[in-house]
DNA sequence: GCCGTCACG
DNA sequence: ACGTACGTGACGGCA
């Protein structure tokens, strides 16, 4: 293969491997044209002169002025950055491009995109793997066309999913906001967050004892042992046994959900003690036993990944581990955010957006009494409390204030009589009433709600503030069930898909000023609304304002944005 | 591999 | 009569 004018051209990236941070980068396909692709071998066995085709291919790869293309170029990129060579320059991304035409896909996969956008059936990798272990072992002359089809299948789609998105009106979404935020998540998940593996160990044995004795005190009560953790004989402990009422039923049986057991609780000292027993056991398997085995050898950091292409709204998601949802209620959640620290010498600084959801409604809807609200920096769920109940905000009692921010997070449910019963406790009938009283005090949100599903309705789609688009194939479904669920979706996903359209535009923002300032802080975790990052203390100053106005001012909406921001050694002490 | 459950926003 | 709050990911149990 000649390599020697591959800086004229526009080319596609595409690599095989397991991970950016394993060992076991495989190798990187090209695609010049339509059926002439390349694959250079960059960690397969047997494979001679990679380092002087890695050599050549650094220069356009390097090169700002060279576009990619590719099927997931983060991966892409962070498996290059491991061969010491640093992607720049525009991306056409077509998972992401699959993904703005219809985010509803379960998947996004090269295989999956092939087939819907171009009729062609991609051999499956488990063939061309067949019983060898690792995609290194496979010969190279298997290899090679098995990952050339990779790159050409991308080169091809780039063209139809390119001109889609522009026919869509979705590529400046793209162009601004997703490519760019590439680079971002792929520097994240690089960049990795430390943690106190000896404090998780002594966490873990502390809810060992805990465990213990809870274990001890249920089969006391049940007067048998069983196994807590399958719902099944726990049911029949305590609807046969011991002869609870069932309240709720699963597919497959009677639910032992939290919401049962609360109910039970005061009937018998069983269902408090599986509560506890269950806290706990999740505390342990999720948490403190599994984060350890999740730290980078290397890197001596757990280093999630940031999935781009997963939710209906835009939000992105986090796995292996999910850093998005380690817990932060109540005194175990505070231990185990203790275990996120900052490196030697830094901080970790935590910046969430106060009330976004509810901001981005009053936006959307005009409603003038929700954006007087936040205008005056008032507390909204107090505001609301005092709306619903007819009283002064000085009035309003504590349980007055927690139903109305029941409401409120309702509304941005798309708010049903049942639904809010459920959350509350209360009969459909009463929770109907609630409804009744809020959308008689925020006239505009009802409105807003209602043209949104009107044009829904009349379009198939709804859309956020920067234009992300979500297809409601069931809009106009005869099945009430089906329909409503898509008019939930219709009031949910342009209040939760701006959210995540403003967060992304926030990183962008800030990342280029840290860039720009020389700083040596580093964005490491994004949680929906909250940017957490590790700075040097000799920075923390310098960077706190330039966080959080560029948080604030990200978007301009007819209410202002407002962050709080904190730091601290670890990730509790910065909230 | 699906289900129930539960951690987060 | 039915089945309903929005968006995720990971765990253990069980077929």
């Amino acid at each position: 293969m000649s390599l020697g004018r591959l800086s004229e051209l526009s080319f596609d990236i595409e690599s095989t491997g397991s991970g950016p941070l394993s060992d076991t980068i495989v190798g990187i396909a090209l695609c010049r044209e339509k059926g002439k692709s390349f694959y250079v071998p960059v960690r397969h066995n047997n494979a001679r002169n990679v380092d002087g085709a890695l050599s050549i291919l650094k220069i356009p790869l390097e090169d700002p002025a060279i576009p990619k293309i590719g099927h997931n170029l983060k991966f892409d990129i962070l498996m290059l950055r491991g061969e010491g060579i640093s992607v720049k320059g525009k991306l056409y991304d077509t998972m992401l491009a699959a993904y703005l035409l219809n985010p509803n896909k379960a998947n996004h996969s090269l295989e999956d995109t092939g087939i819907e956008y171009l009729n062609h059936r991609k051999r499956p990798f488990s063939e061309t793997l067949g019983k060898r272990g690792s995609f290194a072992d496979v010969p190279l002359d298997e290899a090679t066309p098995y990952a050339a089809e990779d790159a050409a299948l991308a080169m091809e789609l780039k063209e139809i999913l390119f001109e889609k998105l522009d026919s869509e009106g979705l590529g400046g979404l793209y162009f601004s906001l997703e490519m760019p935020l590439i680079y971002i998540l792929a520097d994240m998940e690089q960049a990795g967050v430390p943690v106190d593996i000896e404090r998780l160990g002594e966490l873990s044995k502390e809810l060992e004892r805990e465990l213990g004795i809870i274990e001890s005190g249920i089969y006391g009560i049940s007067g048998e042992t069983f196994n807590i953790n399958s719902p099944k004989q726990l049911a029949q402990v305590l609807f046969e046994k011991i002869g609870l009422k069932p309240t709720k039923k699963t597919k497959t049986g009677y639910s032992t959900s939290v919401d049962v057991l609360e109910e039970l609780a005061n009937q018998h000292e069983l269902p408090r003690q599986i509560l506890n027993y269950r806290t706990f056991h999740k505390l342990k398997t999720t948490y403190v036993d599994a984060l350890p085995r999740l730290v980078n050898k290397r890197t001596g950091r757990i280093h999630t990944s940031f999935n781009q292409t997963i939710t209906a709204t835009g939000r992105l998601s986090s796995s292996e581990p999910n850093l998005q949802n380690i817990p932060v209620r109540g005194d175990w959640g505070r231990k185990i955010r203790e275990v996120f620290i900052a490196g030697k010498d830094c901080a970790i600084v935590s910046a969430d957006y106060s009330q976004v959801e509810l901001r981005i409604l009053a936006h959307m809807s005009r409603d003038r009494g929700l954006i007087d609200a936040f205008i005056h920096d008032a507390d909204i769920h107090t505001n609301t409390a005092a709306q619903l109940f007819g009283v002064a905000n000085e009035s309003v009692t504590p349980d007055m204030r927690r139903v109305a921010k029941t409401v409120n997070f309702g509304v941005i449910y798309g708010i049903s009589p049942f639904g809010l019963s459920e959350a509350l406790g209360i009969s459909p009938k009463e929770a109907g009433v609630f409804i009744e009283q809020y959308f008689a005090k925020y006239g505009g949100v009802r409105d807003y709600m209602e043209e949104t599903i009107g044009k829904a309705r009349a379009d198939g789609y709804v859309t956020t503030l920067l234009g992300r688009k979500r297809p409601l194939p069931d809009i106009n479904s005869s099945n009430n069930n089906i329909r409503q669920q898509a008019e939930r979706f219709a009031i949910n996903t342009p209040i939760q898909g701006t959210s995540a359209d403003l967060i992304k535009k926030a990183m962008i923002a800030v990342c280029a000023n840290l860039d720009r300032n020389g700083l040596k802080t580093r964005m490491i975790l994004q949680i929906h609304d909250e940017l957490v990052f590790e700075s040097p203390k000799t920075e923390i100053d310098t960077v706190v304002p330039l966080i959080k106005d560029g948080m604030e001012n990200a978007l301009q909406l007819s209410v202002p944005l407002k962050v709080d921001i904190g730091w601290g050694e670890n990730w509790a002490k910065a909230h």
